[in-house]
DNA sequence: GTGGCAGAATTGTCGGACAGTCCGATTATC
DNA sequence: GATAATCGGACTGTCCGACAATTCTGCCAC
């Protein structure tokens, strides 16, 4: 390890390309409320006119709030407006960054060890009907389908994501969308090669439902901690050679 | 509320620009590992020659995968190359689709409740001699700063930060990582109107620090348990009014 | 008011162009 | 022989102009 070295003395000098400035600008009148989500962004040519620059370059400044989630146009319209990011959009980057970055299964399962029982206390805590009913829904999914495994993994993802939004709490779901994703590949081969899988899995999301439909809070917290905890089990039992989620 | 029309029976038919189908190429190969962190793209001409598009179109789907930070170049560099998507580039966003949302102080202080005391158990179990070395060194930036508030605050994330790393737990760290911008605009805030905040915190960090230094885990997740209730107490002391983070 | 229509406006894509800069190889210097 | 200066090519950032396809808008008829 080098000591630091005299050049480390000077200012970093990062380039701003223009298109990057540009889409900072924009960013900031919609982080700052200036421009507020509904609102039309006038036409490409407008804006490179105001901001005196090229069409093109506008073009690539548009593309990264678009990809942000911050802009974006209704099914067949042409006009941008701003919109407010959905979590799902961001949620997706998120798992792709862990994705390539080799997560672990224990890493997956220690943030989930953290955030689902949260949720889930929460949830009963504050569940409305509707979002009962669709944590219903998603379990008898689930009981339903007992040849293909895709659909039932998919009905598992579909359950944890009731309970995040049932409990009533953006920050959580938004911390615990990712962890889908990265929980699909392991809960496949579980649930393909594990006998026992389907029935534990469904005992669980029953206790949990009941727990949260009784708005008894630490009984789903409790209940949820022991379903992940299955996970594990489940996980080492049939899953003890690769480690990457 | 209307009920479902008729035209969501049909199909989604989103149109499909070409440098959005030729983002999505590209993003596969990344994924796939056809192309690894590190490999150097192809020149833009040659991209657009390969892919039969225009320039033009090649470089806003490049856009899109640079935010996503799937692509990047070193400092000074001109040639684009593969890179693996750093947590820090992909929180931000996520920070900013939460504050855009209106997140409540309260959904943030659940989340931390959820995700730190877990953070600082694991950070105690396997933190490194570094690791331990960059938490001393965040909390004695924030002994230190006694006058500028911006900065304490900054170091107080920082600490968050450091334990966060210090668990070895990548999910982890990215869940952690959105919640320290939105915390901001609340801790300074308490820092700045609460007298005592400062000591609290310092004494809190001492604690962490000396469970984590000393592996004790339980301890570790009970202090810090504590030092994230005292949070919420120093919020309700001097923040009654606003609810957003 | 509803429906339809022509023209204006806007987006997606293309081709070409040029300055500034980075890279690699070649040449000059010690 | 190793290092330094030089040079040409390649590449990016930005610009200009253009055109088809589609959407938007105001107007007219019913």
């Amino acid at each position: 390890m080098r000591g630091v070295p005299v050049s480390d003395l000077f200012v970093p000098l990062d380039d701003h390309p223009a298109y990057r400035q540009i889409a900072n600008l924009i960013e900031q009148r919609i982080v700052t409320r200036t421009l507020r989500p509904g609102d039309a962004l006038p036409s490409e040519t407008d804006l490179a006119r105001q901001f005196g620059v090229n069409r093109s370059t506008i073009r690539e400044a548009i593309r990264e709030l678009e990809v942000h989630g911050l802009l974006g146009r209704e099914r067949g319209e042409k006009r941008l407006r701003v919109t407010r990011p959905e979590p799902r959009r961001v949620s997706s980057g998120v798992s792709r960054a862990l994705a390539l970055n080799d997560v672990t299964f224990m890493e997956l399962w220690e943030a989930m060890m953290a955030i689902e029982p949260a949720a889930a206390q929460y949830a009963a805590l504050r569940r409305t009907a509707a979002q009962l009913q669709g944590l219903t829904r998603a379990s008898v999914r689930f009981k339903r389908e007992i040849t293909d495994t895709d659909t039932a993994v998919a009905a598992v993802v579909e359950f944890f994501t009731a309970v995040a939004v049932a409990s009533g709490n953006q920050v959580l779901a938004l911390s615990q969308a990712p962890l889908n994703l990265l929980l699909v590949p392991t809960l496949t081969q579980v649930i393909d090669r594990v006998p026992q899988a389907r029935a534990r899995i469904q005992a669980a999301q029953d206790r949990i439902i009941e727990a949260i439909k009784l708005k008894k809070s630490d009984q789903a917290r409790v209940w949820m901690e022991k379903h992940i905890r299955d996970f594990k089990r489940g996980y080492e039992l049939e899953v003890p050679t690769e480690g990457t989620a």
